[in-house]
DNA sequence: GCCGTTTTCGGCCCGACTGTTTTCAGTCG
């Protein structure tokens, strides 16, 4: 798949550097939604064209499937590497800034002969920008504020990190002026669930009457940096954790869904649901969709509206990133996703017998609270070191306290004895399986040697008849550690012969959607896990989920969404069939 | 660049805000 990423890549280059020469905007767009097909194709280029897969995608034409076999032969795109010539690389990445846009960056180029990002920055500071027609001192200064947002911006955070984040925004709101709202979501890419965050887009429906006061609160929140825009309709805030850009927008009641709908994007979906609107006669905006012969409201009080008149099925926010979901909804065919409150139990949670935080104790009351049914503790085995890792030893003294425990909370839930066993270098586990059979769910992982290909690793342990788990099987953690490298095909196939589940891990972001959908659609199961090394980390499952269902993942692909039964099943079928 | 039982040519999503304008261009989401 490396090859669809680096292709992808020239594509969005590509668009770039048109962007800038002031090209067509459609064969830019076109350039963007081709890069975009081609980082979600399920299958390596080479394959979708061998297959035939390819020339049923619906964007991609003869020129692009030319410029993608020149690539497969040839390693390049000629029309790229002519590109290439025509604009110094550096000023392409200043179109990322907020305030850059190409025809800024070209009016530098050409009447300044700037060339790249310093002489840029210096034409920008020593007034020779400001100076030319359209371009002013409060432009020069939005930029060069823009600049310092974007150095500052660079990194996108993770969604388990920004989620708590929006929420007590959104906590602070409610208090404040909780009387005057209707309405209130957190909408754009972390109501969707997208693994990684830039900035938060708070939506209010509430009378007009009331919008000045609550953008008043807004900009009143205690964690603030900086106020940028200060509305009645919309106000932009920068928030001191992470430096943050949130937007909090206020629109009428009337309108919520159509807003929700608008500002949840993505904007790939966004441009292909007005498309279809449009064939339909119909305009749809964040107000509303109307007849566009009449202007009259046809529907926005609820999103769930807003794609019934379009003639489709509810499409759920984490699946809206135009890769189908859009084709599906109008056929009826979006499977019912797994849903936040149908998780039994978490699989994966450390204590203080290894390097967890809390108590066994503890850990089972805040289960019980989380409302499971189920729940395992998998400390660490002895190996992990750092991590305290259990000797078969201590292993079984864990064993005696979990049956004291279980003793005065059975009646409430169910505590199962778990490891998560860590895979040595040659693939082999860390603890003896006359051990690991007394365990009701072993998860697997790997915690050394992130620099090399791990798949036999992997592929070796899931051959363990008391292997049913494969914890973070990326061994990454999304937006600070890479994975290693991995040829998840083989991963999967394994999983499906041997009956071995794979873990998302909430906390890691590992899997992401992308390799979920990938399992989904291969049959592989799934577990969400929390990872939690604390009573306070449990509540992460929800980030899980989230990433389940971006992967279009349904209830009976998670293991944990099902009764217990299922999973000891599940235990005793790999078992059986790999009995030595 | 792509696409088509209303088109093989002429379309291609939509609105707000800002700054530099006196009617609009550029940028953003």
């Amino acid at each position: 798949m490396e090859r669809n990423k680096r292709l992808a890549q020239i594509f969005e280059r590509m668009a770039d550097i048109l962007e800038f020469l002031g090209d067509n905007p459609f064969r830019i767009r076109t350039y963007r939604r081709v890069a975009k097909i081609l980082e979600n194709l399920p299958m390596d280029v080479g394959e979708a064209i061998e297959s035939g897969y390819i020339y049923k995608i619906k964007g991609i034409g003869g020129s692009t499937l030319a410029k993608i076999e020149e690539f497969l032969k040839t390693g390049t795109v000629q029309k790229y590497e002519e590109f290439r010539k025509k604009v110094p690389e550096e000023l392409l990445e200043l179109m990322e800034v907020p305030g850059i846009g190409p025809k800024t960056l070209k009016v530098a180029y050409e009447k300044l002969g700037v060339r790249t990002k310093e002489n840029f920055i210096k034409a920008l500071k020593d007034g020779s920008l400001a100076k030319l027609p359209g371009f002013g001192a409060k432009k020069v200064e939005k930029i060069l504020k823009g600049l310092e947002l974007w150095r500052q911006a660079q990194e996108r955070i993770p969604l388990v990190v920004a989620y708590p984040l929006a929420r007590n925004v959104v906590e602070y709101l409610k208090g404040a002026v909780g009387d005057y709202i209707e309405r209130i979501e957190v909408a754009g890419s972390l109501r969707r669930m997208k693994e990684t965050i830039r900035d938060f887009d708070i939506l209010v429906s509430a009378p007009r009457e009331h919008w000045q006061k609550i953008h008043d609160a807004f900009v009143s929140y205690p964690d603030i940096e900086d106020v940028q825009l200060h509305g009645q309709t919309k106000s932009t805030v920068l928030l001191k954790d992470h430096h943050r850009q949130c937007d909090l927008r206020t629109v009428e009641p009337e309108s919520w869904g159509a807003a929700l709908q608008y500002f949840t994007g993505s904007k790939h979906h966004n441009i292909k649901l007005r498309e279809i609107a449009k064939e339909r006669g119909l305009k749809i905006n964040e107000y509303g969709v109307f007849d566009a012969e009449t202007g009259e409201r046809v529907a926005g009080r609820t999103e769930e509206e807003v794609y019934a008149v379009l003639g489709m099925q509810y499409i759920p926010p984490e699946i809206r990133e135009n890769t189908g979901e859009i084709e599906a909804a109008l056929e009826h065919r979006i499977p019912k996703l797994v849903g936040y409150d149908e998780l039994r139990g978490d699989l994966h949670m450390h204590t203080n017998w290894s390097d967890g935080l809390n108590t066994v104790e503890e850990m089972v009351k805040a289960c019980i609270d989380m409302g499971y049914e189920y729940m395992a503790i998998s400390d660490h085995s002895q190996s992990a070191r750092v991590a305290n890792g259990l000797t078969p030893e201590r292993f079984k003294l864990q064993r005696e306290e979990i049956e004291r425990v279980r003793k005065k909370y059975g009646d409430k839930i169910s505590i199962l004895w778990s490891v998560e066993v860590d895979i040595l270098p040659d693939g082999s586990l860390d603890l003896p399986d006359e051990l690991l059979r007394e365990f009701d769910f072993v998860t697997a992982s790997i915690h050394s040697r992130f620099n090399q290909d791990n798949t036999d690793r992997l592929l070796k342990a899931m051959e363990n008849p008391y292997v049913n788990l494969i914890g973070h099987p990326f061994g990454r953690q999304y937006g600070y550690r890479e994975g290693y490298p991995l040829d998840f095909d083989r991963v999967l196939e394994k999983a499906l012969e041997t009956g071995t589940a794979l873990e998302i891990n909430s906390q890691r972001e590992d899997l992401d959607s992308q390799h979920i959908r990938q399992a989904v659609e291969r049959g592989v199961k799934l577990v969400v896990n929390s990872d939690a090394h604390s009573v306070g980390q449990l509540w992460t499952t929800r980030i899980g989920v989230g990433l389940a269902r971006r992967g279009w993942a349904k209830t009976e692909d998670i293991l944990n969404a099902q009764p217990l039964e299922v999973i000891r099943e599940f235990v005793a079928k790999k078992r059986e069939r790999l009995k030595k």
